[in-house]
DNA sequence: AAAAGAGACAACCGCGAGTGT
DNA sequence: GACACTCGCGGTTGTCTCTTT
């Protein structure tokens, strides 16, 4: 059994005060995010290292971009999920300036109900027999609604992470109900 | 105007993967 | 190979804000 790493030693939990980002942006501007197990410390900041991560890739990166969602981000958000299931940081990593935490959050509040209202299901992406067709305003059709899009978190069965295109080459061509045209992977 | 309910978002928790010794 | 440790991820919970009654 594997203690918790913010057991350790005292620390603060709940919503940070601007003091706090404060400190934490100062601190990684001046020496970069390094370990983040040191950096409370180093910071002076009585958060553990998980917290701070968190806060500074969630919150406090100066390259976010705060604000809604455009309709293409949900476009493409829709369409990666369809792929990647609910692997929030590699869907986080097709979409500039968006978290994990973020999409997560927006598919969990938004998405779900936006393709329910359109008739499809949002775990698996098929249409419910439920709805008719044309009420479904994208690409899928009807007798192509038996493919399911998840794709297993075992790394044997499939490679996400070391090359998502080519995946989503793969994954595209045995799905022809659903119309992917994933953009390529944006730079950092 | 106040209370209740719903929605949105921030933050925490537990687990698995990766890495060093 | 076994163990200890850190990091990163996804699920879940807590809390704040907005809307409805």
């Amino acid at each position: 059994m594997r203690k918790a790493v913010c057991d350790k030693q005292k620390t603060i939990k709940g919503a940070w005060t601007k003091q706090e980002d404060q400190r934490l942006i100062n601190y990684i501007q001046a020496h970069g995010e390094g370990s983040w197990r040191s950096i409370p410390q180093a910071a002076g900041l009585l958060r553990c290292g998980k917290s701070c991560r968190l806060r500074w890739i969630n919150y406090l990166r100066p390259d976010l971009k705060r604000g809604n969602f455009t309709e293409d981000e949900e476009d493409l958000m829709i369409k990666l999920h369809a792929l990647l299931g609910n692997r929030w940081s590699l869907i986080a990593g097709r979409l500039p300036g968006r978290t994990d935490n973020e999409v997560k959050n927006h598919w969990n509040s938004h998405m779900k109900k936006k393709l329910q209202s359109l008739g499809i299901d949002p775990n698996n992406h098929r249409l419910n027999h439920a709805r008719p067709c044309q009420h479904h305003k994208g690409s899928a059709t009807c007798h192509g609604s038996h493919n399911n899009v998840h794709l297993h978190r075992n790394k044997e069965e499939v490679q996400v992470d070391s090359d998502v295109s080519s995946k989503i080459e793969k994954v595209g061509c045995s799905l022809p109900d659903l119309n992917i045209g994933i953009p390529p992977l944006h730079a950092p």
